[in-house]
DNA sequence: CGTCGTAGGTGCACGATACACATAGCCCAC
DNA sequence: GTGGGCTATGTGTATCGTGCACCTACGACG
């Protein structure tokens, strides 16, 4: 729904999935900022902003969902690499549990979505 | 999300929700503010705020997506019904299509967690 | 030198959401 | 007939996530 014309609309994913998202791939292991932005887009998300996802990591090392550090690098700037928390670990399940059930509401809707579908548009 | 407190995580849905299911809603008839709040629970949203509701439905109204019109009442104040039209109609299969790809950027998400879960909480 | 790729970050504005509150009509009980 | 409860539709406002633009810094390469 982007102004105007009545063109593309884009995935609308759910609130905050960034943070999911970022969780799962640190429970893959420790990663950085600029590496997790490139592994992110695997996720469904896409064109995600950097800025975002920065602001995002550092607002859950201050929650205490993971932990930072910096790594001094000999090719190129420092990165701060993270590292899940058992905190982190714990709000990935329970994260992981409301995706699902975001998930079973979305089949819901398809389920009612294709009963009206079938009588506005025919099968052929 | 919540500040402070690693507490409860809120199911999250889709970002604007709100407007396909109630296309969805209006595609299986036309209804009213009022009944539209009672009857979108059943799509996975639970406490809608009637103000948003009512917003939204005003929204779609300027915007074409759906015709209302007010309809006096014996027993109760007036109701405005409103009546999805054709553009609502191709709104809604457009946001389906959408939501779908939702579900599946949520099912790759949970099958790559699987992987992790299974490692970090072993099957008993 | 400039510029490209890596890496991390800020500022700001917009839109969706959440929460509180307002209004008005009808009906029933007291 | 007054007060409260249900139906029905809204407004006002704060908050928060998101998107876009922009900035800094380091190393390497030509």
């Amino acid at each position: 729904m982007n102004r105007g014309s009545g063109g593309e609309v884009p995935v609308d994913l759910p609130r905050n999935y960034l943070r999911p998202c970022l969780l799962l791939l640190l429970a893959e292991g420790t990663s950085h900022g600029y590496e997790l932005l490139e592994q992110i887009s695997a996720l469904g998300l896409d064109r995600v902003d950097p800025g975002g996802l920065y602001r995002c990591l550092r607002a859950m090392d201050q929650e205490g969902l993971v932990r930072s550090a910096w790594e001094p690098s000999t090719s190129g700037p420092a990165r701060r690499i993270y590292e899940l928390t058992d905190e982190g670990r714990g709000w990935l399940h329970v994260s992981a549990g409301s995706l699902a059930q975001v998930a079973r509401s979305l089949a819901k809707y398809r389920r009612r979505y294709q009963r009206v579908a079938e009588q506005s548009v025919p099968v052929r």
